[in-house]
DNA sequence: ATGGTCGGCAACCGA
């Protein structure tokens, strides 16, 4: 069986769920993780996604910050939330399929929202930042996210960090700007390579091929700038490697009125 | 070099 999975930091889900109603009927995703949903659980509107075909959904949502949130036509064999930095803010939902969904091999799915980190690239003053790398160094080390051999996990999210050359418009004006300075690509980095995760987007698109998934509201014409930055990921764990079937940025949803200023990105696996 | 825009929620905080 084919599994589609897409990431979207979608920057309120009630404001927008118009346009994850536009994108769902289109590209029809077996799985939708949205990052920043904006929303308190006793608001999410379930009854809207249960209509696009979402009946299982595992919540992890906050009053006005934050919020991650997994939406599935499968069933779930069990979902759980976990904490970072002794922080209650609501930055990661996981999953696990298995024989309910029709699958022979158990799947585990994390979803992520990773501090932005404010505006100044240094730890010591500015907490936000210290924040962001505390995080991403708390997720390198923890057990969970580190897969064995055979099982097949899945890591998604807004990862806040664009750790390659070209995944931002331009490496060395952005070598001081939080999202891209070498300690944090560098930690985020360590985080996939102590999992042994694969970066799907980079397995499939060049190292020397700008990838951008992230365009900053305050640009003039987004389009014309093109300005942007790779924040969003999707990674597998080695056994699902040559699984990956497709990947896909859809660069177009930046341009639907009122959009979120990331777009949502795509996987199809072969399970 | 600087400021540029959003969303939540009701004055700014976070991005």
């Amino acid at each position: 069986m084919s599994l589609t999975i897409t990431s979207w930091n979608i920057n309120s889900v009630r404001l927008r769920i118009e346009l994850v109603a536009k994108f769902v009927k289109a590209v029809r995703p077996d799985i939708l993780c949205l990052q920043e949903t904006k929303c308190p659980d006793d608001k999410f509107p379930l009854k809207r996604f249960k209509r696009l075909g979402y009946e299982h959904v595992a919540l992890n949502g906050q009053k006005g910050y934050h919020g991650v949130v997994v939406l599935s036509r499968l069933p779930f064999e069990a979902t759980n939330i976990r904490t970072f930095c002794d922080n209650l803010d609501s930055r990661h939902v996981s999953v696990m399929l298995g024989a309910r969904a029709g699958l022979a091999r158990p799947l585990t799915l994390h979803n992520f929202y990773v501090p932005a980190g404010g505006d100044i690239p240094d730890p010591a003053s500015n907490p936000k930042f210290a924040h962001k790398l505390a995080f991403l160094d708390e997720m390198r080390d923890c057990a969970e996210l580190h897969p064995g051999d055979a099982d097949h996990h899945v890591l998604v999210g807004d990862l806040n960090v664009a750790p390659h050359e070209h995944d931002v418009w331009s490496h060395r004006q952005l070598l001081d700007v939080v999202s891209h300075t070498p300690l944090e690509c560098e930690k985020l980095l360590a985080v996939r390579d102590r999992g042994g995760w694969i970066d799907v987007a980079r397995a499939r698109v060049p190292l020397s091929e700008k990838l951008y998934t992230w365009w900053s509201y305050r640009a003039a014409d987004w389009q014309a700038a093109d300005r942007g930055r790779r924040l969003d990921h999707i990674w597998v764990s080695p056994a699902l490697a040559g699984r990956v079937g497709g990947f896909h940025v859809a660069r177009r949803a930046r341009g639907w009125e009122r959009p979120s200023d990331h777009v949502p990105v795509t996987t199809v696996l072969e399970l």
